[in-house]
DNA sequence: AACGCTAATCTAAACGTTTCGAACGTGTCA
DNA sequence: TGACACGTTCGAAACGTTTAGATTAGCGTT
């Protein structure tokens, strides 16, 4: 900007002012800098920019898997979203690792994010105290943390799997088995309620052994799966509560020889696109990827135009059951549809 | 940092001293100043750091569709590599879109990115300008740019499409629609190359009809295939040259009343984790995700690292084609086969 | 002719670091 | 005792912006 203000020769106060139209800046010298703009390829420094203003327009978010469908699709709404409005996003992915994700957000502070977004994982470590310091706006993400106040948009997940579950319930299921991620989490912990309210509700017994946890990878399904599969009194139908556990679900009922839904039914969270050419089409939990992106972005926008006092606004979307072929009727019930 | 200083009565040059291990400070003072930082809860200010030393520890990333499987594992590496590396990572969508692309970029080095890693779309845009001003190294992506001559690590697209439409070839099939993108990128183009070179080295004739081009979405895909179907000589196997589009082309089969493999077969680029446990398991050719995103992320890092003189490097990775029961034979090679 | 008002422009401080070179105290050596 | 070297600490400039407040010029009023 210096070299700017000299070959226009005018101070550089000048030129600040016509870059951010802070100032009436007379025709003559706007033609004097406008060109020598052009003729030395200026372009402003947003560092330093960003130093003296005190905002980055950068944002962070921090999310666990990035290959987890579900994360994919609400990075990218989220990332379009802010690049929109002229903000730049920095990705982290923090592996279901408690340490790693404190080290992201300490990473992304550093940088002095002007907002951000995070699908937390473990109890929330680092993210209580920024919320409190207050400096920057925090969005949690998919998942609630305890002790943390502050805008949020998750899922019905509780609602969603009493659904789910009730569904198999109505085709005839008794024994249906549930795979969980780690509990300590908000959407699993509510996930497994409103399992337990479907069987409940049906008046069904809660049987411990039909329930297995699992770290939310692939293999995780796949142990669980076995497990539950070499019950004495197997599953009829399993639901896994999410989208690479379930991977891991299907693997196993192929490598046992069993085949879906003709020998157990499967359903699942999280939606993907390929759902509905592939056999078996799974019936699954479809989250609205689209809007909780938007809504997340829209909630961290609005504190960043500025709207800091506002109390904490914690949005719940609802999920949706989308029934394919991948669950059987059982029973008289078999009878009467297949007919 | 000037309070820290204040609080334990140094100046701020020692506390940098110490912070950054540019000099020895006694003992005494390293004591009273570790208290101060955590008196006061200092935490540097990177923003100010980076305007001062002109390196952002930060880099940016632009893919087309973060959806894309392919592209969400890559950039799940890379993302992976620099936060090892002590680097943030920003990420950008393009959208297949130049325009796009070029705001992207721009956004980026505004922010004074130390480097860029760019799966580029149309002909490149800015690109070309960025290079040469070489101010920020540069690494290609999964695609080359005519006229820019920088480190890129890319597919050996000829070689792996060869390979796969052989292999159709050898089942018996003699029609073989092919689905390509716009043709404008390098991968389009070497995967074209590949598949009229095989049917080149079989004697099969080149039939222009069998080809058709998409904008890489699944709508794309669907619209081709439902084209190739209509011909009335359909192709007795399509191969599709993404992921994206391979998904139309399952959804045009199923519409349209076909089924896979058993009237049509389907081979396609790019794989993906589930491809093991639906049906049909589609054969496909894998991309080195994981080598490709490392490669990527160590062409940057060492010039990062200070070796910005070394000639662009170029690395060209091998595909592997993925067999499994999408494609079947044809005539007399069925017979053997089913016996 | 002196005054005040407005619009345009400029000067200089500030943002929070890093770093160069100067200053200081202490011990060693002639 | 004075000179010198060494290890430690400090002062101040610099990075490239923004912005408050000062300055200037032009112009209409009285």
């Amino acid at each position: 900007m210096l070299h700017v203000a000299e070959a226009a020769r005018v101070s550089v106060a000048t030129v600040s002012a016509l870059l951010n139209g802070t100032a009436t800046v007379s025709p003559e010298l706007t033609q004097r800098i406008e060109q020598a703009i052009r003729d030395i390829g200026y372009k402003r420094n947003a560092i330093a920019r960003s130093l003296k203003m005190g905002t980055t327009r950068t944002i962070g978010l921090t999310v666990p898997h990035i290959t987890n469908p579900f994360f994919t699709d609400v990075v990218s709404v989220i990332q379009q979203a802010f690049d929109r409005a002229g903000y730049a996003v920095m990705l982290c992915c923090t592996d279901e690792d408690l340490n790693t994700q404190d080290e992201q957000i300490r990473l992304l502070l550093d940088r002095m994010i002007d907002g951000l977004i995070v699908a937390r994982v473990g109890d929330g470590g680092l993210l209580k105290g920024i919320v409190e310091d207050a400096n920057v706006p925090v969005v949690l993400l998919d998942r609630l943390c305890e002790g943390v106040d502050t805008d949020a948009v998750v899922l019905d997940n509780r609602r969603a799997v009493f659904d789910a579950v009730t569904y198999l319930i109505h085709l005839g299921h008794r024994r249906i088995g549930y795979i969980t991620g780690t509990s300590d989490i908000s959407p699993m912990h509510d996930r497994m309620i409103g399992y337990r309210e479907a069987l409940q509700a049906a008046g069904l017994p809660a049987a411990e052994e039909l329930i297995r946890s699992g770290n939310f990878h692939e293999i995780d399904g796949y142990n669980a799966t076995m497990q539950l599969l070499s019950l004495h009194d197997r599953p009829s139908a399993i639901f896994s509560a999410n989208n690479p556990m379930v991977i891991g679900t299907m693997k196993a009922i192929r490598d046992i020889g069993l085949s879906c839904p003709e020998d157990i039914s499967v359903a699942c969270f999280d939606d993907f696109p390929w759902s509905d050419v592939f056999v078996p089409q799974l019936t699954t939990v479809a989250q609205p990827v689209q809007a909780i992106g938007e809504q997340a972005a829209n909630l961290l926008l609005d504190r960043l135009a500025g709207n800091r006092d506002a109390p904490p606004r914690k949005l719940v979307l609802k999920g949706r059951l989308m029934i394919r072929n991948s669950c059987r009727p059982l029973g008289a019930l078999a009878q009467s549809v297949s007919a």
